[in-house]
DNA sequence: TAGGGGAACTTGTACAAACAAGCGAGCACC
DNA sequence: GGTGCTCGCTTGTTTGTACAAGTTCCCCTA
């Protein structure tokens, strides 16, 4: 049963990307929706909320609400799962385990974690047939089991975890800068050693908070871009910031 | 005047940030606020929908809502607007133009900026004494002349400019990847060629999506990270497959 | 013609009510 | 002891109403 507003917006949406509500045009007024789609003001709202949270469309009080792209964003899913990014996309794409092994957790794992022993996995992804991506994910303890399960070569390790213990990503913190390839990372990746790479940082936590696993992915330069469209009024995106002599912490956007 | 739910989001938000409730902890349920605040439900799930959104609380259906974490998301002019980012961290930094000129528009950005005569800016910025951020920037024709009357030093471009012709940047968006240095990137960033930076494109509009500016800014790795938290909706792993294809240009992740 | 004043329109905020759907704990049963 | 089920709690969805606040555009006036 998919919500009423869900579906308004699904409809919507549909319009904006077939080109019926050109980039910069109006939108129907609320009214006008309500009228056409039989519902009340209250829905329409919540439909055209999900719009401008995707970015799609702007608005402000007593204006009538404008497109601002087409493209739309499937963020939370496709930010976690390359596969379920490059399936969405088109692509062709792959991955290999290349070493998995158990540790003690150190350093701030277990306050990440919340647990003693992590699972340390490193595998490669492929794109249309060229490494693109370099995962280094640590497991908190109790998934361990669950993720060595699964083959070497899984495609979609968020799908599998799903089937096999019904596990869902829920919450993630994630944070995006550029390093230069190590020996290993230009090894795999097929890169000279200090050229660019996307580095992703993220910690993911299930429905109720509890800590999953937290990744370095390290994108070949060139391979992905992150795209992020934000307005004024709803505010996914901030900065933040570190010390370049401390090396402490480091400055930091907040999306 | 400041609306009621705002009052109870920032109420919440520094009852959070206090630690009144802590990390994995529930929060009261939507009708014990209601009655706490002597405010019908609708409002206080308007207040606790904002903390959602900055990813301070996480919520499903049928359970009570619980605390993800304690950082706030701030703004989003901090997104656009070095100075304001930097000011609100309590950080020293400074600016410079470096070039500035007017030039036909050519290639994409007649479409993207609409104006066939553009301004072109370079400019360095600094943090902290050390520069960080290379701004290669071209504005729109319309608002040429205000960037021509800033100062080659002005601190915060976004400020200037509504100061001076109450222009407001709205939307924005942005595509975040990682490039080796140039030769000119080296030079005035201080780094080595091919050493990596990380690129923010970033194309803003008006109000009324109107184009403003489209940019090129590349920050020396180590120096800013961008954060972003976010969490899965209501559909755990539904996607549609293959609904939309983009052939041009390179693969992309749509936050 | 340029400018000010307003009226109509549009989105934002707030309240109230009702039902649907999912979760969790406690209870009964095997 | 463990399993399954029911019931109460909590969040999600939808409708309706009323007013507030900001925008747009037309008209009237100087």
């Amino acid at each position: 049963m998919v919500a009423r507003y869900e579906r308004i917006a699904d409809e919507l949406r549909g319009e904006i990307i077939a080109g019926a509500h050109p980039v910069g045009s109006q939108l129907p007024s609320e009214a006008e929706l309500a009228a056409r789609y039989g519902a009340a003001r209250g829905t329409v709202r919540q439909a055209v909320a999900v719009l401008a949270a995707e970015g799609l469309v702007g608005s402000r009080q007593g204006a009538r609400r404008i497109v601002l792209g087409r493209t739309r964003s499937q963020s939370f899913a496709e930010l976690h799962s390359f596969a379920q990014w490059a399936r969405a996309n088109g692509y062709r794409f792959g991955g290999q385990v290349i070493a998995q092994r158990r540790r003690p957790a150190g350093g701030t794992e277990p306050a990440r974690l919340g647990s003693e022993e992590v699972l340390e996995v490193l595998r490669v992804r492929t794109l249309e047939g060229e490494p693109v991506l370099l995962e280094r994910t640590v497991y908190a303890g109790w998934v361990a089991p669950a993720v060595e399960e699964l083959p070497a070569d899984c495609e979609s390790v968020t799908e599998a975890l799903h089937a096999s213990i019904g596990l869902v990503f829920a919450y993630g913190e994630h944070l995006i800068d550029a390093v230069p390839a190590g020996a290993q990372d230009a090894r795999l990746l097929g890169v000279r050693r200090g050229s660019p790479l996307l580095r992703q940082r993220r910690t993911t936590t299930t429905h109720e908070g509890r800590p999953v696993e937290s990744s370095d992915d390290r994108y070949r330069a060139g391979s992905v871009a992150f795209s992020i469209r934000n307005s004024i009024g709803a505010n996914p995106l901030v900065r933040h910031a570190g010390d370049l002599r401390f090396g402490a912490g480091e400055h930091m956007f907040e999306l």
